[in-house]
DNA sequence: TTGTAGGCGTTATCAT
DNA sequence: ATGATAACGCCTACAA
């Protein structure tokens, strides 16, 4: 690979002026900018960004840490930051921490060891000490869907009282008394905040909260067959089914029919995030929608306008979660 | 962030020898790798891996360029990818390409900027000339799901042509004669070879190929309807659809619902690709499944044997697709 | 407007 | 086994 010195002098000229035309930023004559810009076509150059990166202490890149790279959750995410990064010029750097300690600490001192102009991470198992001390670092630290005590202005989360809230309450509004519910892993600050919305909508509506009609599910499709197998074995009287996330929900559409449910009819199911595969499911599935694809845009936002002096950028800490109707909820006759 | 000459002060050695504890590839005694531990530690040292890689022309990490960052099959492709590649230690640098040329292009001159030891490429737009071109220069080049005259050495491929056999004759066996196919855009190799295979299929068990019973669809949901209502629509007979892949399956299962068809009984609907909403579906999904998880962690065994000489690796190349028996196929009666 | 030269944090080649 | 000291490729005062 061609060097800026190699340049320079094929077009005659020194290499501090051929980095003066690589990032014109100080001017340089048309005839001598021409002579460089040539050189540089004729030699195939391309500049060494690791090399601009040491000598100038920035690499217009920005680094991501997310839990896993694949996973419809993550897509959306890491969707949403590059096109608003990539928009802007910036590169994005991509590692993963699946959701251990270990892993997502290393891959932030990867991500920190590699120069990044800033970091947007979503983790689950690193506390919050440990995120308090690492944004008194010199490296700028963004959380996606995490609120930290004292971070709140380098968070981006989403509103999940407002979520379980908006569930249960669209069901309520169908005329359902008797809903069970399926929550997800409770040691993660997401699956209680939903939960919370879930109770509060109950009681703002008269409905009591009931042991019986709650089950702790795992998020995963299992978690949804399980529950709706320990509500039936129960014996206790239900027609709606509110689920934690989509997954759940999808786990429990299965093993309704598979027990002769006709659904929409004989129990009406709501999920939770709006991921892609619910306009796949039969019927389609009633949910909320997690906009986790604007609040990747909105992350970046935060960086462009924190760390690259994007000034004129209005910032949304907290989004909130809308109701998508479709067809797995009905009317309770 | 303290540097290598902060930490050989204070552990009042010079800074070669710090380095030397740092890679421990040449002996440094006992005790003053102690010091040197000590002060890194203390002074909380990490090494800056862009000066690194500046000055070794290593970087431990490989580049990978995909089309998005965004859906089933790319999540499926990176995840493999990275898991392969961090067990061995080395780190992934992902780029997109959306597939457009300009962009495709961009992202592997970033990647090849970023001194990346290797890199692995989903590229859909840009020519195979350019990427035989790019492919002599000096940075190792792997490609997925692309094979390329004269490259194969580097390509990690799936068997379309197999793919497309398997799911016509899997529809076949079921006694179906009369099989409508929807395929993809014809413009992708991978649209023709499925779509050849479809035609071997019938060509083996003697079933004419007609015009009547054949659709291109977009890979999206609306191919899917739209290819449906257009066999509709021709009243021509058929009791069994073949998609391309699964969108266009989905779409169509979709539709024929909404046309009064009771599923699988009266249409018979195999899909492509098995990805991962096609559990969800109902019926659930028979299809092909496209091992692009494998396919991924094969191309980084790849870098690893031939860049970072791990020698032991057995390669395989070209991946065969297999048939998921699911519900959507049944018995023509 | 352009050139000179020092420095970014490491590695690697020589010596010692 | 350890220490000096050139690279690595680029940026950026400072000078001219």
């Amino acid at each position: 690979m061609a060097t800026i010195t190699e340049v320079a002098k094929l077009a005659g000229v020194s290499s501090a002026t051929v980095s003066r035309v690589i990032n014109n930023n100080v001017k340089v004559n048309d005839s001598t900018q021409k002579k460089v810009k040539d050189a540089m076509t004729k030699l195939g150059y391309r500049p060494n960004s690791i090399a601009q990166s040491l000598a100038s202490n920035r690499s217009n890149s920005v680094g991501i840490l997310v839990s896993e790279l694949n996973g419809y959750y993550f897509g959306q995410m890491m969707a949403g930051i590059e096109a608003e990064l990539r928009a802007a010029g910036k590169h994005v750097i991509i590692t993963t921490g699946h959701s251990e300690e270990d892993k997502e600490k290393e891959g932030i001192e990867f991500l920190i060891s590699r120069n990044c102009d800033a970091i947007i991470l979503h983790v689950e198992a690193v506390s919050d000490d440990y995120l308090v001390n690492l944004c008194k670092g010199d490296m700028p630290v963004y959380l996606m869907s995490r609120s930290v005590e004292g971070l709140n202005e380098n968070c981006i989360s989403l509103n999940n009282k407002l979520g379980g809230y908006l569930a249960t309450q669209a069901v309520i509004e169908q005329g359902h008394k008797n809903i069970a519910y399926i929550a997800g892993p409770q040691f993660k600050a997401d699956s209680k905040d939903r939960l919370a919305g879930h109770i509060r909508a109950l009681t703002a509506n008269n409905i009591p909260f009931e042991d019986t009609l709650y089950f702790e599910g795992d998020f995963n499709e299992t978690g949804g067959s399980e529950g709706l197998k320990y509500f039936i074995d129960n014996k206790r009287m239900f027609s709606a089914l509110v689920c934690a996330n989509d997954e759940m929900a999808s786990g429990a559409i299965t093993y309704a029919r598979e027990k002769g449910f006709s659904l929409p009819e004989a129990l009406s199911i709501i999920g939770f995030d709006n991921m892609n595969f619910t306009r796949h499911t039969y019927p389609k599935l009633t949910t909320i929608d997690n906009p986790v694809n604007l609040m990747g845009h909105m992350a970046a936002k935060l960086v462009l306008k924190n760390v690259y002096q994007y000034k004129n950028l209005s910032i949304t800490h907290f989004f909130e979660p809308t109701l998508i109707t479709r067809d797995s909820v009905t009317i309770n006759s």
